[in-house]
RNA sequence: GUGGGUAUAGUUCAGUUGGCAGAGCGCCAGAUUGUGGCUCUGGAUGUCGUGGGUUCAAGUCCCACUACUCACCCCA
């Protein structure tokens, strides 16, 4: 028997309500704030992810399907869904539209990770793009899609962690300021930490080490860093999500990984889930698009793991929709009367209800059994009386209070 | 890439100092021939992850491998 690649995950036929649930509720929220889909293919040449994602990081360095195709041509899965939007927003002239540009996606995303609790190689992702506004109205507006999101699913329990790495200037010189920091305890941190200490000195502060935890934890913040606009950025949208009603907490040690975020960096992190806790992260990415090709254009967003969120849901008992049956099961008595079974369900499928008959050659009682397993609103049985006479008792199942009409009306009564 | 845990029926698991491979759930069929969820009866499904070793005897002890799982790194 060949198994499932690792890290990856079937949606059973029972279990797809689930998702078509979230992806309900995500599409009309998103719709709410004028965002409109876009799709990107599933691949995309390395080489934009080399340049959108950073070739410093992990991502990039270790995580990505790439494989070369028939063509000779380097290509690569999708590991996130920003690199290729901001590339498709420069093919298709996006910034030629009336600005700003609202965009969202449901997509799988692809990484050669080690599995666990809350992490997939193939996962999936509902990601918002805002590009042409530098606000941080705009900024507010990306986190508030995920907090709106959040509380329709009845979720109030992810805390939304904000933090600014500042633009390439600021960055310049806090690196400076937290490598002479560093420079005298970095013989105690761990080893990737030393590492990271000429690659990315930024990413020290997101270790979990308690031992560089201790050192960092009096380290020079980014926040104390930051230029004059970066800072005004940062407290005029304190002061906007304060003022909209948005609870959040500003967490120095929020870094993101991915090389093109400048500005604003947000996470939603849950304790519902074990150690994976980010279901949602994003930032302000002002260079991606320039980086990738295009005329500089500001941009923010964020991407958001699905499956984390089912978890969460799931494990806090939340609601995940209802399972998808058929309205009503038709049981003929006995093969004689088989056909006319099968053509009244044809019928019914045509006005629109959702309707199916016993295709199993079952007994009358094993077809009662079955479909009050699966979850049927109605029933009717169907033998010889009902097709000489033309006329039907439609079951309800919860109560088990029937109500006689012509077969021929069964769709009306129903409604 | 690094570290811990686990591996027995479709599934969740039990299996005593090493002594005939089991249970619940699910599935199928019945319980006086046209009405479900409850109950009762019966039935099917096993290379005990794979390969070695110890032993009269291994699901059980030892070794290796593989898979799964949790955690680290990193991310959603």
């Amino acid at each position: 028997m060949i198994n499932i690649p690792k890290g990856t995950k079937d949606v059973v036929p029972d279990a797809a309500y689930k998702w078509h649930y979230l992806e309900d509720v995500v599409r009309k929220t998103a719709a709410e704030f004028g965002f409109k889909e876009i799709r990107t293919p599933t691949f995309e040449h390395t080489e934009l992810f080399l340049r959108g994602v950073g070739e410093t990081t992990d991502i990039v360095n270790k995580e990505m399907y790439t494989f070369t195709d028939k063509g000779d041509r380097s290509i690569t899965l999708k590991p996130e869904g920003t690199a290729g939007v901001a590339r498709a927003y420069i093919e298709n002239c996006l910034g030629d539209m009336p600005q700003p540009v609202k965009m969202y996606y449901l997509t799988p995303v692809f990484r050669y990770e080690r599995p666990q609790a809350g992490r997939l190689r193939e996962h999936h992702q509902f990601g918002v793009e805002l590009y042409g506004s530098a606000s941080p109205y705009a900024d507010a507006e990306v986190m508030l899609v995920a907090k709106t999101l959040f509380d329709k699913l009845g979720l109030t329990e992810p805390v939304l962690n904000i933090n600014s790495i500042g633009c390439p200037e600021c960055r310049k010189k806090y690196n400076a300021a937290l490598k002479e920091y560093l420079a005298g305890n970095i013989d105690k941190m761990c080893a990737s930490c030393r590492e990271r200490f000429d690659k990315n000195p930024l990413r020290i502060l997101d270790c979990k080490e308690p031992g560089c935890k201790a050192i960092t934890a009096s380290a020079p913040k980014t926040l104390e860093y930051l230029c004059d606009d970066c800072r005004a950025h940062f407290e005029k949208l304190q002061s906007i999500l304060s003022s909209a009603g948005v609870e959040f907490r500003v967490n120095p040690s929020v870094v993101r990984g991915l090389d093109y975020y400048t500005g604003t960096v947000f996470e939603f992190i849950s304790s519902a889930i074990g150690a994976q806790g980010t279901v949602c992260g994003g930032g302000r990415y002002n260079n991606l698009v320039s980086e990738v090709g295009g005329k500089p254009t500001p941009a923010v967003g964020f991407g958001m793991g699905l499956e984390r969120l089912i978890m969460i849901l799931e494990n806090l008992n939340l609601y995940l929709g209802e399972p998808e049956t058929p309205t009503i099961y038709i049981a003929p008595t006995s093969e004689a009367e088989a056909e006319a079974a099968f053509s009244v369900v044809g019928e019914l499928r045509k006005k629109g209800v959702s309707a199916e008959c016993d295709i199993m050659g079952r007994s009358l009682k094993a077809q009662m059994k079955y479909a009050g397993k699966r979850g049927y609103a109605f029933v009717a049985v169907m033998g010889a009386d009902e097709i000489n006479s033309g006329k039907i008792k439609i079951k309800r199942m919860s109560d088990g209070v029937e109500t006689e009409c012509a077969i021929s009306d069964i769709a009306e009564v129903l409604r």
